[in-house]
DNA sequence: TGTTGTTGCTTCGGATTCGAAGCAACTGAG
DNA sequence: CTCAGTTGCTTCGAATCCGAAGCAACAACA
């Protein structure tokens, strides 16, 4: 039960900071979203990261993993989205069992209509209380983490600590 | 539809990099808790919040907003984690209609149990790639934002622009 | 080519989430 | 004191979410 290196406060702080704010912003963000789109925060995402990509596509795969996203409930999103007819989904031409989604001139209406105020709120929100040179440090430090993370192996497989309790019965 | 003034990269880097980050590092931490200790990452932060407390108790209304959560959620964990024995609820003493919840020896035993983990995960995945100089700078930052955003009315009262779409319905 | 293992996606069931509505306890004005 | 309005919490219904299980298409290898 030791407690071998406690974090010390300013990283806990830091911690918690990153935690509240993204939350804080992201529920801030996700009415306006509502509102103005009945869009939510994933759908948002999807949306934004197709209107983003080259030829306004991409895989399911590659999609849930950009935005952080369970597989089940990127399947789930992805039929909504189509049904408003914002999305389109095929198979892939080269991998018969891949999907590939793309958004349409509908979902790119959709994603017009929901920017202004998505950005606003940024504005007044996120960035209102932060100088440019905070918002440069701020990108580089957390572009440093992000990638750390996302290169960094998903956890319990790796770094699997042997003994103590904590059944790690998964499989 | 015009945009007035459209973000620039570095801003909208921050911005995702941010969203990006709490996301990868909240399901990292997510499947450790529930791995440990069956813990969802709301029941932890009720239980930390608690076990931080001076007296380990709280009223309902300020542990929602302390955690960024609906009501209507935190009654749903609170009744959770009430029958797992992991905290107690009841009346406050000064005001009959407010419900004083208590973290639980069991509770904090938990959190114990939990906690090294935790800090493990939080070095390993998120701290690694930062020097102390970076926490610092980012505890600094993001306390500035999220203090701001915690201080910012709730939205669409306040700023609402006239005209355009939207029901805006609310009260 | 046949076999085995992997990958990509969906379906399923159960858990979690939220907002709206409802109820009880407080508060303030008359 | 009495009434209208506010506040704190819960219940309700519907939407969303995840992991496990299942299925089809690929890949590697003998």
């Amino acid at each position: 039960m030791a407690n071998p290196r406690p974090i010390d406060d300013q990283q806990l702080g830091a911690y918690l900071a990153l935690i509240e704010a993204s939350s804080l912003l992201r529920h801030a963000v996700e009415q306006q979203l509502k509102e103005v789109g009945d869009l939510s925060y994933v759908q948002f995402q999807l949306l934004a990261t197709l209107g983003d990509a080259a030829d306004g596509s991409a895989r399911m795969t590659d999609l849930a993993d950009g935005v952080v996203y369970s597989r089940s409930g990127l399947t789930y999103q992805a039929q909504t989205l189509e049904k408003r007819g914002l999305v389109t989904r095929a198979p892939s031409p080269d991998d018969e069992r891949g999907i590939t989604v793309a958004i349409t001139d509908a979902g790119r209406t959709v994603l017009a209509k929901v920017f202004p105020g998505h950005v606003a709120i940024l504005e007044d929100l996120f960035l209102a209380p932060l100088s440019r040179s905070d918002v440069e440090t701020l990108a580089d430090i957390l572009s440093r983490t992000r990638d750390h993370m996302r290169r960094t192996p998903p956890r319990s497989v790796s770094t699997r600590r042997r003994g103590s309790a904590a059944g790690a019965s998964q499989a």
